[in-house]
DNA sequence: TCTTATCCTT
């Protein structure tokens, strides 16, 4: 068109940006930016929400920030673009954030808004946000489509209250594979593999069709509720009932789910007959899993082996191994596997749990003492493992055995986040009020089994949501029945 | 014209 002497209208540009935006193609889109620049298009009010969403959607959220602010006038499109962009690359709190600075400007919000803003809350556990958006949904009469209603169903559950999560699907007029397996996939998170086969069962007999989505949720709410045979069945039907070719999501959920079981040789054996054709590693990391959790340290040495060799640089395979050496008091294991981290430059991640009170968020990390309250945190969390201990609690030294320096082991077991999450949400908040916690890692067996006994002790019910799922302790007991 | 979700292992 320009090699044509033509001058393009502002409805080419938009309709190319977006082009850019969905190939993901930066360089060129770059140019065509120029472009737009060159044509005079650089205050076009939709050529702008478009170049937003473009960087926005290639990663390049400084960019598109700054195309943003540099609007004269934003239209609800530009902000929703914005807010999107940050929450799919993982900056919920950014998303949230920008979402605020709307409602206090009175900007309207629209559907794509609190679709891009559910997600956030979902990500961040933050339910308060998340019910005061579905709050306003509903008095403002907004129409509760699939995508939104998906969001709020999604929402839910990733911050704990499945059974409301239940009550939007129910309520849905009009339901897709999409949401159908958001509300299959809620129900296995929290470990109810019960409930999620049966409305897979309602879905297979008056619902839509499932997909290869659908299966991986199904397959992973078997695994992790020991419903072994239910899984076997459901993956036999995938491919004859539905015609679906298993991909390797499908795989790693099987091996995940026989580990999980114990059926560990059957687990090695399943891998052994994909991995010929298509290596994964991410099946013998599921299996590496599956050893650690039944203390199978024979199985663990050779499959962590063949791990670190398939993928050397990742730091929680050495870290796996680390544990399972621990486990078999080999602390002389230990120590090799841990200077060879060292020697390749690789740092254990960082774990981190959050906990909302009253709207605030707040963030801990292991033996963190940035908290104004730190030293009465801290005080409280000795006073309840003492409790505990009292109580008939052990601390299981398990994965503490990995941590740098000497003196850090006993330390950061004693103070692993969620532990001190915990503690200031007890200090923070009333009896009878439910404590909830959001943790980016997997949860460790000394913490688990420590929440236990608080639970009980101070009678309280706390809710963590790991990397993975949920647990709910009450009682002194976990809902996930100390199956994860 | 520009914006909107559902998934496995660690």
């Amino acid at each position: 068109m320009i090699s044509s002497c033509v001058w393009p209208s502002s409805y080419a540009f938009t309709a190319v940006i977006k082009a850019c935006a969905e190939l993901s193609a930066l360089g060129f889109g770059r140019v065509v930016h120029c472009h737009v620049l060159a044509f005079g298009y650089g205050l076009n009010v939709f050529v702008q929400a478009s170049l937003v969403s473009f960087y926005a959607k290639c990663g390049e959220l400084g960019v598109a920030r700054k195309v943003f602010d540099a609007m004269p006038e934003r239209s609800v499109v530009a902000w929703n673009a914005m807010i999107s962009g940050y929450e799919q690359y993982g900056y919920a709190n950014e998303a949230v954030g920008l979402f605020c600075r709307m409602r206090d400007l009175g900007v309207e919000f629209d559907s794509a808004t609190f679709v891009s803003v559910l997600s956030a809350c979902s990500q961040l556990g933050a339910i308060d946000l998340g019910c005061w958006v579905h709050k306003y949904i509903r008095s403002h009469g907004l129409k509760l489509n699939v995508v939104l209603g998906t969001a709020l169903i999604n929402m839910y559950a990733r911050c704990g209250d499945v059974s409301k999560a239940r009550e939007v699907f129910d309520s849905m007029k009009e339901h897709n594979v999409g949401s159908w397996t958001a509300i299959i996939s809620g129900y296995g998170m929290h470990g109810y593999g019960k409930e999620a086969m049966e409305l897979f069962e309602l879905m297979k007999s008056r619902g839509p069709t499932p997909n290869s989505v659908t299966f991986i949720v199904v397959l992973s709410a078997c695994a992790h509720a020991g419903l072994v045979q239910e899984g076997r069945e459901a993956f036999a039907t995938m491919t004859t009932d539905h015609g679906l070719v298993p991909k390797m999501e499908h795989h790693v959920a099987m091996v995940d789910m026989l580990g999980r079981a114990g059926l560990l040789d059957e687990a090695f054996q399943y891998i052994k007959d994909i991995d010929s054709v298509r290596p994964s590693p991410a099946m013998w990391t599921a299996l590496l899993g599956a050893c650690k959790m039944h203390k199978n340290i024979k199985l663990g040495v050779q499959v962590a082996e063949h791990l670190l060799a398939a993928e050397p640089e990742i730091p929680g395979h050495y870290v796996l191994l680390s544990n399972i050496y621990a486990m078999a008091g080999r602390t002389d294991r230990v120590e090799v596997v841990r200077n060879m981290m060292i020697q390749k430059g690789l740092k254990k991640q960082v774990g981190y749990s959050t906990v909302e009170i009253d709207q605030k968020t707040y963030l801990f990390s292991t033996g963190d003492k940035s908290h104004p309250e730190a030293t009465a945190i801290y005080q409280f969390l000795d006073k309840l493992m003492q409790r505990s201990r009292a109580a008939g609690y052990v601390p299981v030294c398990e994965s503490v055995m990995h941590e740098l320096e000497e003196e850090e082991r006993e330390y950061s077991l004693r103070y692993h986040s969620e532990k001190l999450a915990v503690a200031f949400g007890l200090l923070k908040t009333r009896l009878g009020m439910t404590i909830t916690i959001v943790k980016n890692l997997r949860m460790c067996e000394d913490c688990h089994t420590a929440l236990k006994f608080i639970s009980l002790i101070c009678n309280r019910e706390i809710v963590v949501r790991d990397k993975l799922r949920f647990h709910h302790f009450r009682n002194g007991s976990c809902s996930c029945m100390d199956y994860w």
